[in-house]
DNA sequence: TTAGTTGCAAAGGCTTTGCACGCGC
DNA sequence: GCGCGTGCAAAGCCTTTGCAACTAA
């Protein structure tokens, strides 16, 4: 037996998507990965990565699992304007997103303030608010030399 | 001659539409005032309002004009996941929105700093940032209650 | 006049839905 | 074995594009 002196938390795919209350299936696992590999992915770039592993599967299928992660929080889905939505795996922390206004490329921003004062508005129509969204809209450095 | 001792602003739909550039027809200037008249419509919304005015007019071309106003911008578009794309006049200052997770429903909130420093991160990937977004989600009161 | 706009039609991209078969538990 | 999940097909929604006729400047 291995012995693990300190409690190893499981980790794998398999692990993150049982935990979910979701079945273990081949195409869940695949866009679990492949959602690993790409951080930042659109449906459709996630569909052809999975379908180096699990070749009978479909772009519907890939949406499905999808669906299932977001609808059981081991996933996110942000939607900036004017592009697909995209799908991460961070889900946990809070961070933000700068997103290019040329190419559409994305990237992750941790926030630099514990409790940022922004999003906590003192006014607020009454809405009882669970979520803050931070998006950063800039030009990323190939766009902006080009 | 109407002698303004003031200098007076014009503020009209025809003014703010001449002054983007554009010239003033009736499709723009209909879908200008529904635009006053729902601060966050999606385009259709806008269509069935501007209908009563210019019946002749179609979806597509509410779709034109709106363009134009945000290219020019005088109007700017939002688009909460899982929502169409949202209009509004509001464009020059820095305000941002609360959307109901359950109806969709959208209102504006006022920052209540005004160098909010979480919209000033220091590492931002070389991303030239010009533009921050802010969305709050949560359930507004209607939706609390039910 | 003449370039900017309209309205119509059609296509396009992204995503969801429905259903029979198959597989995880 | 039971029920969830898959894969296939088709439809759906929102939006953009192309083009001839029209009209604001």
């Amino acid at each position: 037996m291995p012995a693990p002196s300190a409690p190893v938390e499981e980790t794998s795919t398999d692990a993150a998507i049982r935990r979910a209350g979701l079945r273990v299936t081949d195409t869940r696992r695949a866009v679990y990965d492949a959602l690993r590999s790409l951080p930042h992915a659109p449906a459709d770039a996630l569909f052809e990565r999975v379908k180096a592993t699990v070749p009978a599967t479909s772009v519907q299928s890939v949406y499905n699992a999808l669906g299932d992660f977001v609808t059981t929080g081991i996933a996110r889905r942000i939607e900036p304007a004017g592009h697909p939505g995209l799908f991460e795996l961070r889900v946990d922390d809070n961070h933000h997103h700068v997103v290019c206004t040329a190419c559409g490329r994305v990237e992750d921003i941790d926030c630099v303030v514990g409790q940022a004062p922004c999003l906590h508005p003192d006014e607020t129509h009454g809405f009882r608010i669970h979520t803050a969204e931070v998006t950063f809209w800039g030009l990323c450095t190939s766009c902006a030399d080009a």
